[in-house]
DNA sequence: ACAATATTTCTATAAATGGCGAATCATGAG
DNA sequence: CTCATGATTCGCCATTTATAGAAATATTGT
């Protein structure tokens, strides 16, 4: 019930689901970009990726000073994690805001990346 | 967008999803049953109703002074809904706490209806 | 070693949320 | 009509959560 609740939980917060919807188009992304894309404080942006990660919706890895997030779609993952990221998935895809994120992120993806985070 | 944000956050609270759960297997709850089930304030309880019918995971009907609720089966219901309720019923069907709410639920169904409401 | 950059952790604060009790509304019984 | 009962609304308090800024950590390049 605690790791369900954890997931629901993750899923109640606007900022949390759109860089849930931002990685089901990009594989994966950089931490300093999905600050541009969602314009909060790192440390707020830090947070919500720590308890996406905590719910087991994103799995991260670190490449030199680089932290890269995805969706969890390990095949171990258990069942309830795949088919919230389905649900969520299917139920806001077409939502305006979302659209736009993917507009926005195809700008901040086209900037070479060593020079895309200083700033 | 506002409107799924609604969904998650209703179900981001274990009360509520208790609620569902119990919906779950019994088509229709009267408001004082799941007072009774949840141990909590009447005016407690009745937000949470709130919550999740706004959400659209739960319908209502009255019935003279009772009130009954039951999830959302309209098939006319957005399909969001409905997959929402899948996914949570699936999840955590086996969970320790929605087993003794049921087990909890049957004795208190066992009750007659015209004295369960009255305390 | 040092400076610069990316990210996280710590601390503080403001906003949102869950909870209860009192007041109110709605319905049916006497 | 009056009263009792079931349910909701309102006002308040305690807790949780979202946010930002400062400090700390990690890594790369000079």
């Amino acid at each position: 019930m605690l790791q369900f609740m954890n997931l629901t939980k993750a899923l109640s917060d606007e900022n949390r689901v759109r860089i849930i919807l931002a990685l089901s188009v990009t594989d994966e992304l950089c931490v300093c970009h999905i600050n541009d894309l969602l314009a909060l404080a790192p440390s707020t942006v830090s947070k919500h990726l720590f308890l996406l990660k905590n719910a087991r919706l994103l799995t991260a890895r670190k490449e030199g000073r680089w932290m890269y997030y995805r969706l969890n779609n390990d095949p171990k993952a258990p069942a309830v994690v795949a088919d919230a990221l389905k649900w969520i998935i299917k139920a806001i895809s077409n939502d305006p805001v979302i659209k736009a994120d993917r507009q926005r992120l195809k700008q901040i993806l086209s900037v070479p990346m060593q020079s895309a985070c200083a700033r």
